[in-house]
Order: structure tokens, then sequence, then C-alpha cells
DNA sequence: GCTTTGTAGATTGTCAACAATCTGCAACAT
DNA sequence: ATGTTGCAGATTGTTGACAATCTACAAAGC
């Protein structure tokens, strides 16, 4: 044999230029954008424009519109251009019910399958969570609460489960974007539910940490519809406010 | 103003092209090629014989693969070209897993949503898969069985778990294909447990729907494991033979 | 004043050419 | 015989150029 396969350490260049194309970096870069927030929806996407930037030509960012396309993250307009996908009011409660389906299911598998480790980490990040929540920290708390059913979807083992999970809570991340990440959930009882999932969870009880999760996911489209109908009589939300003082 | 919106009616090759850019047409043909079996799973997809066929150049058809990739349907290895997906029966598993939950969902939400129109149309589906079953006719039953399921996602009212559901349907289809179709599913408890979907939706009872189209779509994966332990248990499926005698 | 028409610039859709990489086979050495 | 080395052809990755379409703004007509 010739040599050790290559421990991806040192010279990572030559291992990430030798797996990766162009396409795929540029399509990384353009997500992590989008779902950060650098770009909001309903922004035009130039071909030319990001081409440069990220100096390359042209093909490679149209090879990633069309992956981004069929990720549900932008959509075309023929002859018109690549758009950030904007979600409606319709569209995001459509997703919240099928990942309130697919967190039941979560829950059941993870039930099963959820090693003690898992548990323990499940319940640092519910007690960090607890932190974040009593200083009403939203900053900290909305990436614990992501991270939080993220690893409960890849404790449940499904691969299939954790690609179609992924997906729709990065388009309701665009729709938080969209509504001026306006979500001030209420801490208490969703921490509290928190718990109640990850005992559920412990015990072995897979219909009922399934039924958690589902209600669960009920509440927060809940929230979201109370959040929306209180905007809905306030004038049109300024839009920023970053006038220093 | 100037004058009525064109009826896509005779003109529309000139419609069509100014909708619809060559990728998106690239994109269907393949798509309806793997899915029909014109291409099988681990087949190489060559840009430009592609192209060649289609009359195109080997730009949309770049695009294309993109998109195929992101939908699941092939799979790319830098610089040695694109594959049919070919799905393991690990991954078959999964995807059967997951099917269970959307059905599950399916099945509420098409109890609370289904138009008297629906539920005949439903019932007539049922009749001719039962006409099918009795003729042990597999050609007739399979797509009946399909049209069956996508009908009732439909009338689930959801576009977002429409779109899930007829993914992994498509890859579930990858996967027959490339088991050789050997799915003689039983007809009988397959026509009845249609059935009792029907009647559950039809006496609004969302979650007695649910539990049948979870419980069917259980039954099918047993049965898929079943096949695969039959055959498992014969003499490997006299591949290829290499020694030339 | 308002709508329409025409033109210039920008942007997208498509194509063809070039560079980098892989595959298969033959020649060679052990 | 077995394994290695070195081409030659084929295929992919990337780029730049050209044609078609759209957008914005100014000029002309009512």
């Amino acid at each position: 044999m010739t040599k050790a396969a290559a421990p991806a350490g040192p010279h990572s260049a030559i291992e990430l230029l030798r797996s990766q194309s162009l396409t795929s970096l540029v399509q990384q870069e353009l997500e992590r954008r989008i779902l950060a927030g650098g770009i909001l929806p309903g922004d035009k996407l130039v071909e030319q424009d990001v081409a440069t930037e990220l100096n390359v030509s042209r093909g490679p960012v149209r090879e990633t519109f069309r992956a981004l396309e069929q990720a549900g993250l932008v959509v075309t307009e023929k002859n018109r251009g690549v758009f950030v996908r904007k979600i409606s009011l319709q569209e995001a409660d459509e997703i919240y019910e099928v990942r309130a389906g697919l967190d039941e299911l979560i829950g059941r598998l993870a039930a099963e399958r959820a090693t003690p480790a898992d548990l323990a980490e499940l319940r640092t990040l519910v007690a960090e969570m607890r932190v974040a929540g009593k200083a009403k920290d939203v900053n900290a708390y909305y990436p614990l609460n992501i991270r939080f059913h993220d690893r409960l979807a890849q404790i449940a083992g499904n691969g299939t489960l954790l690609a179609a999970y992924r997906r729709l809570i990065n388009e309701l991340h665009l729709y938080r974007r969209q509504t001026l990440e306006r979500g001030a959930d209420s801490f208490h009882t969703s921490t509290r539910q928190h718990a109640d999932i990850v005992d559920a969870v412990a015990s072995r009880d897979g219909v009922r940490a399934g039924e958690c999760l589902y209600q669960h996911a009920v509440k927060s489209r809940s929230r979201l519809h109370e959040a929306l109908e209180r905007d809905e009589t306030l004038p049109p939300p300024a839009l920023v406010r970053e006038t220093t003082p």
C-alpha cells in the first residue's frame, strides 16, 4: 500500500479543494449568509455580484442557485433573477403543522434510542435555557432552543428524518428573519415544556414524548399567531431603530 | 389596456419558452426518466451525452444535476461524475419510518378537510384497486396505490406536507427500481387497509385515520423486510458471473 | 399632465473553449 | 505472474464571450 489516509489536519487546503467544488463552497457560503440574516427574504441575488465577491465565475454561482432553489431558500423568476424566498403567514403555518408531525415522530424514536450521555446533554441544554430564560436573554435563548431540538432530532437516529426536519427549521428561520425576529417567546412555559420532553424521553415513554413535542410545536405556532395579531393592530413596526442615542 | 392575457392555448410553445428555462426542461425530463426506470440507480450520467441527446449545452445540464442532487435523486462525486442514487436497505427503512409519520399527519388533516367529492374519488380509487387486486395485476395496482396516497396527501391541504411526502415517495420509488420491482404486495390486506382509511376519513375520525395510515405504512415496511429476507436465503441474485466458462 | 414609445444599460440564458483530473491500457521492472 | 509506471483518451470543473430579455429613464404624442 502507499500511504495512510491523510488525516485532514495540517494541509487541509489540498484536501478541501480535492473534495469540494467551487459550487459547493459557494452554496455553503450563501446558505450561511441567508440563514444568518446577512441577506434578507425578498432580496435579489445578482449572479455577477456574487461571483465577483467570491472570486469565481458565474457558472458555479448559477449552479448554486439551482441547488438553493430546490432547498427552498430562494425562488427564481426567469429573466428577472433569483430572490431570497419570502414565506407567507400561510406557508409558515403549514410548516409548523408539518414540523409538529415530525417532532412527534422524533419524540417517539428518541425515547427508544437515547443513550444516558444523550440525556445528560439534553438536560444540560435545558439548564442553560433556563438560565437564559430567567435573564430574558433572547439572543442566548434562541440558539439554545434550536440546538436542543436539533440534538433531539439527531438522537432519533434517522438521517432522512433529520434532513427533513432541518429543512423545515431553515424555512422557519427564514420566516423569523422576515418578521424581524420578534419572537419574545414566553420563556417560562417553553422551558418547562422542554424539561417535560426530556423527562418523557428519559422514562422511555415514546408516546408521551411524542405528544409533548407535538403540543410544543403547536404552541409555538399559537405564539406566532398571537404575536402576529398583536402586531396587526399596531402601526407597521418601526423598521430600524439603530439610531445611536 | 392592451390585450387579454394569452390563454396558453394555441401558441403554447411561445408561452412555454417564455416561462421555462432549458434547465427546468432538462430537469423534468431527467426526473421523468429516473422515476420511470429508463435510468437505473447506480447508472452514471455523462454531461456531454445528456446535453447532446437533449440538444442543449453542458451548462443547463450541470445546473440540472445540482438540482437533482438536492432533490435526493442523484449523488455527485467530484471529478468522477454524477450517479443515480442507490438507496440502501437501511435508508429505505428510514424513509419508511418518516413516511409513516407523515402519513399519520396526512390522515388527521384529511379527515378534517376532505370534501364529499374527495371521498367519492378515494372510494373510486379503492374500488379500482380491488379489481386490480382480484386480478393480481401488479402493473395496474401499483400506480393506483400511488395515486390513492398522493390524492390523500393533496386532500390534507398542506403544500409543505405534500412536497415532503412526494420527495419520500420518489426515493422509495428509486428503491423499488433497484430491487427489481419484486413488490408482490399482498393485495388483499392492502386493499382492506385502504378501505378502512377512507372510512375513517369519511367519519371525520382524524386520530383513527392517522393510526390506520401509520399502521399501513409500517406494514409496507414489514412486507419489504419479509421480501428481502426471503431473498437473502436464496443464492445471491446471480448478478454477473465473471468467470467466462 | 398623463400615457406611450424608444433607446441605453444592466442582467440573465446559453454556449463553446480551456485547464485539471480521472480511467484504462500497455510497457516495463521485479 | 504480479505489480508499478507512464502515457492517451475521455470527462469533469471552470471560465469568458455572445445573444436574448428586462429595467429605467427620457422623448414624443394625446
